[in-house]
RNA sequence: GGGCGAUUAGCUCAGUUGGUUAGAGCGCUACGUUGACAUCGUAGAGGUCACAGAUUCGAAUUCUGUAUCGCCCACCA
């Protein structure tokens, strides 16, 4: 027999543990079927799942198990992503912290080998949380972006880039950490604000010419840097320039506050000064720069160029700007505006390199130093002013971050961008919400090429092998050799022409790039003196490929012909461009087709305070605390009903007290403490900053969020109507149901079925995952357990409508539990198991039914079952039962009185209504005396009008009125209705409305007014007579 | 700086092509444990739909502007 309660923590486990045994979550190549596949978006390995996860995965849950039922192979492939950057930061940073190692102690092999035991660590968390969600995978098939299937896509993939001339060696700037020698993300920078000095310099133009200045005046908070100098840039047009900031100056000083308005007007002064003064000044050096004149650079001794470029601000300073494109991110964009030399002036180290051998090996500061009294010396040193400077820190080490021009392997984007944005322009990929074609369109409309490498050892080491020669001729014989080694294309050579750090003259390099991995092949090339490149490609290199490689890509595997292009890609805005258009391109190239027909991007789950959710902030939530306190299905539950199509959804986070169970708001304040003190126990529990052993000895609170209550509540409900239904098909016998022989209750119930199951149908299909979630929860909670159950009560006490009754009913629940599969998986399942038990064979027709309902049928929107005539009649009875119930309410009748009632109705609804009188009882402790035109009110009566259905509700208050109460009851609806009438009168007597109104619109008012004048009346004789009443006593 | 979104009840959110009295859950108030369910039931209170304009017979809904908040991007992944 079903127990009292849905015990979901025995339960789950008991039924994830026989789906698993039963195989329903695999999926495999079947001719008989359509494939329906999901590849989920691969969960860092670099920590916990928290509930953003939670939400991406249920919604891929919810598609997956709906597409099963509706009788596709669904495949949904799990899997997780090695993370190169935040991964190997996790790790590197936990050895420091605990072992005060780095990873220069460890070596390569040292670190990757730690690395992959920690991957090990957080793959089983992640997939463990994931099947305690009730994620229906096929966990066969679970797959790593660095395992072998991946990294066989992944050289596959590079080695035939590589061929088509896509894969290049280029420079770029990237942050390098001078002391941990490597470069970090920007989110691994910190800028910050420093005292430290502004220096001018001035560097000789060479050979004036007369009336041209001798000198151009430059200032630099960096003066190391000049060694590094490759121009100085003057603005193209600086009397437009300083015309445009002064315009936007008043226009600011116009709607400035009054106390900020000196320091604009100031500043508007000096413009006009900067104008009389510099202007010409500027305008003589624009004309230098494009006369081509040259400026020296002092203790370099190197030519550098002038050059006009809208980097340099008229408005600031001299007015000229030194640039320095190797070591500054700016003066890069100039460099390559204005096609200038690169000249990289470090060591990895930091230290000084020989492009200027005077101050090789210094340290930065000390090369400031040295530099500023060599200028001084010369004479070219002006003023120095004091200032504070903004400073790139690495998070991580501490120390000040360098810009610094690496070698960086690209992937030209031009094509394969191109042939992605088709894609969508076209719409075979279609993007939901619609609004997202547009960052993905941009984005790829750019064309940047995309800088695939990153100086890290956790990922996928980038296969070629370079060597560099300072002859073409040497280059191209080892070409040949190179060639010589491989016949059967598994071998590429190219020859690049680079330019040497530092130096003028062209350097030759050449690249061998290898298909797969080949040990033999491998040292053969490395003995001809190749080095293979020592960084690994770009995280999302791997993931582009995840659709086809998860299938087996290169090979041509069944599997990739038969689920190959995927259905639905599901995930969160921010990495369309960066995952989902790198996807499209890398199919569309491999595979010559789209990875998947429709992406669905759902929204943001951010904290109460509308922040993003993160354990290093303390707001994240575990999935598995949620479904330790609400279960699984009330997370997913929970969850769906947030997936609305906003961008963003808010989910205020509690504390859940480990000694009292109450929740406690989590504030930004105790969200860092380590230890908080229950404002209702009085307890101290602890957090996840916990460390100390002191702190630790306190309990720890999980962190939730009540937004899961309501979920769990309605799972209850659910069981319990289930419980019901169990509990009453005592004797239950499959039978035929005849639909044109039912009673209006189960014909109703048939009807909404039937409009329920269409709606959740296309609601799924368009992704409204929370509009599904409502209705179904709408259906079971107002209609199916507060009409259809409550009805079935006497009717199931009634032999001659018994048997019917739960043929009915069991079907009921049989289409409810469904539909709400996809959603709560783990109780549907449950009662389906008791519900099969007493009722193996059920349904309008009588069938067995599948032994999981996982595995059953959707349900069909049997459109012969819709009847509006039905459904509006029922909202009658409802609307009566809620007439009762106010006036019961309003009298403070005890629930257990039944009171007397007459309907006063037209006789169509008295043929409706009459059949139903019975569940007046049930429904509202109501006896019905009298039902039609012809039913007349009470001596002591309290009416309830209504005027859209022409019913007029009496209710018997012999036994209990209460006068004034009642007196107040009717005023109060006497002034609505009063209110309600001046605002239709109004409209109507508005002759634009009714001249422009569309007539059925007018004639609609109409009628409202009508009803409602009608009721005002009938309302005033009823008070007439109660006061007479109260006066009379 | 560029792009996108949000602003509706105390809180978290719905609100279809503009059209009766703007809805739900939680919270709150009152009453109530009848054999599915107190994780419940019944009823109730609570809203100038951010602000200012415009379009319209009619605007939460369309347009413009303002404010506040958030997210993404700015060679960061």
């Amino acid at each position: 027999m079903i127990p009292i309660r849905f015990e979901h923590q025995s339960a789950a486990i008991e039924i994830a543990d026989k789906w698993d045994k039963a195989g329903c979550s695999n999926a495999d190549v079947n001719p008989d079927k359509k494939p329906y596949t999901i590849v989920i978006p691969p969960p860092n390995v670099t920590g916990a799942l928290h509930l953003g996860h939670g939400l991406n995965n249920t919604l891929q849950d919810i598609l997956i198990r709906t597409k099963r039922m509706q009788g596709y192979e669904a495949l949904w492939m799990p899997g997780t992503d090695h993370a190169g950057i935040a991964t190997q930061a996790v790790v590197e940073r936990k050895l420091k912290e605990q072992e005060n190692q780095t990873r220069h102690d460890l070596g390569r092999e040292g670190l990757v080998k730690r690395i992959w035991s920690w991957k090990d660590q957080y793959e089983t968390r992640i997939l463990g949380q994931l099947k305690r969600m009730g994620c229906s995978c096929d966990w066969r098939r679970t797959r790593f972006t660095l395992d072998p299937m991946c990294a066989s896509a992944v050289r596959a993939t590079f080695f035939d880039l590589f061929n088509q001339q896509l894969i290049y060696r280029g420079k770029r700037l990237v942050n390098w950490d001078t002391f941990l020698q490597t470069a970090v993300s920007n989110d691994e920078v910190e800028n910050v604000t420093k005292k430290g000095h502004f220096y001018h310099f001035r560097y000789p133009v060479i050979d004036p010419k007369s009336g041209e200045p001798s000198h151009v005046e430059i200032a630099t908070t960096r003066p190391e840097t000049m060694l590094g100098d490759t121009a100085v840039a003057v603005h193209p047009d600086p009397a437009s320039a300083l015309d445009r900031v002064e315009s936007e100056l008043r226009e600011k000083l116009a709607s400035a506050a009054a106390k900020e308005k000196p320091a604009m007007e100031a500043q508007l002064d000096a413009l006009t000064d900067r104008r009389k003064t510099m202007l010409p000044k500027l305008e003589q050096l624009r004309d230098m720069a494009a006369d081509g004149r040259k400026l020296m650079l002092p203790l370099a001794d190197r030519e550098i160029a002038l050059v006009a470029d809208e980097w340099a601000k008229p408005e600031l300073g001299s007015g000229c700007v030194k640039i320095t494109p190797a070591h500054d991110p700016n003066d890069y964009e100039v460099g390559l505006r204005q096609s200038l030399p690169m000249v990289n002036m470090l060591n990895s180290d930091g230290t000084l390199n020989g492009v200027v051998p005077a101050y090789q090996g210094l340290t930065i500061p000390a090369a400031r130093k040295q530099v500023v009294a060599d200028l001084e010396q010369l004479g070219l040193l002006g003023d120095v002013e004091d200032r504070e400077i903004e400073m790139p820190m690495s998070d991580r080490s501490k120390t000040p971050i360098e810009p610094f021009l690496a070698d960086q392997w690209f992937v030209r984007m031009d094509d394969l961008a191109q042939s992605a944005m088709d894609a969508v322009s076209d719409e075979r990929v279609s993007i939901y919400p619609e609004r997202y074609r547009k960052g993905y369109l941009d984005w790829l409309g750019e064309k940047r090429d995309w800088p695939v490498s990153r100086q890290l050892w956790w990922g996928h080491r980038i296969p070629i092998w370079s060597a560099v020669f300072s002859s073409s001729t040497e280059a191209d014989e080892a070409k040949e050799k190179a060639q010589a080694l491989e016949a059967s294309g598994q071998l590429a050579v190219t020859v690049q022409e680079e330019q040497a750090d530092g130096e003028a003259e062209s350097r030759y390099a050449v690249f061998v790039c290898l298909r797969d991995e080949d040990a033999e092949l491998e040292s053969n090339v490395e003995s001809l003196g190749f080095e293979q490149d020592p960084d690994v490609l770009d995280t999302w290199f791997s993931s582009a490929l995840w659709p086809h490689s998860t299938l087996g890509w290169p090979q041509q595997t069944k599997e990739l012909e038969y689920f190959y292009p995927t259905s639905t890609l599901c995930t969160s805005r921010d990495i369309i461009t960066l995952w989902v258009a790198r996807m499209v391109l890398m199919g569309l190239n491999n595979l010559g087709e789209i990875p998947f027909d429709e992406v669905f991007i759902h929204p943001t789950i951010l904290d109460g305070n509308g922040e993003r959710m993160s354990k290093s902030k303390g707001n994240g939530v575990d999935p598995l605390d949620v479904i330790d306190k609400f279960g699984p299905d009330a997370l997913r539950f929970g969850l769906s009903q947030l997936a609305t199509e906003t961008q963003d959804v808010r989910m205020p986070v509690q504390y859940e007290c480990p000694h009292c169970e109450k929740l406690i708001e989590q504030t930004k304040k105790n969200r860092t403490a380590t230890t908080v003190d229950c404002p209702a126990c009085k307890k101290t529990f602890s957090t996840q900053w916990a460390e100390s052993e002191a702190d630790r000895a306190h309990k720890r609170a999980a962190v939730v969020s009540e937004k899961f209550e309501t979920s769990r509540n309605f799972v209850n409900k659910l069981w319990n109507a289930a419980r019901f239904t169990l509990m009453n098909l005592e004797g239950y016998e499959p039978a035929e149901i005849k639909v044109d022989q039912l009673p209006v209750e189960d014909r109703w119930l048939l009807s909404r079925l039937a409009t329920v199951t269409r709606q959740a149908t296309e609601g799924l299909d368009r992704f409204k995952f929370a509009e599904v979630s409502r209705l179904l929860y709408d259906f079971a909670w107002n209609e199916f357990c507060s009409f259809y159950v409550e009805i079935a009560k006497p009717r199931l006490a009634d032999d001659a409508s018994r048997a019917m009754t739960q043929n009915v009913m069991a079907h009921g629940l049989d289409t409810l539990l469904r539909l709400l599969h996809p959603v709560m998986p783990f109780v549907t399942e449950s009662i389906w198991g008791f519900l099969g038990e007493l009722a193996p064979e059920r349904g309008l027709t009588p069938k067995p039914v599948a032994s999981f309902v996982m595995k059953a049928d959707w349900p069909d929107a049997n459109a012969a079952h819709f009847d509006e005539t039905i459904e509006r009649q029922f909202a009658e009875f409802q609307e009566v039962v809620g007439a009762i119930r106010r006036i019961r309410a309003s009298q403070s009748i005890a629930p257990k009185e039944t009171v007397p009632v007459a309907i006063h109705c037209t006789d169509s609804s008295r043929t409706l209504l009459e059949p139903m009188a019975a569940y007046f009882t049930a429904l509202a402790g109501a006896e019905v005396t009298a039902i039609g035109p012809s039913a007349n009110a009470f001596e002591t009566d309290a009416p309830l009008a209504i005027p859209s259905l022409e019913i007029e509700v009496h209710v018997d208050l012999e036994k209990f009125i209460d006068l004034d109460a009642e007196l107040a009851r009717l005023e109060k609806l006497h002034t609505q209705a009063c209110k309600q009438i001046g605002g239709k009168e109004g409209k109507l007597s508005n002759d634009n409305f009714v001249a422009r109104a569309p007539a059925d619109v007018v004639e609609k008012e109409r009628a409202v007014l009508a009803d409602l004048k009608r009721q005002r009346e009938s309302l005033e004789r009823d008070i007439a007579k109660l006061k007479e009443k109260i006066s009379s006593n």
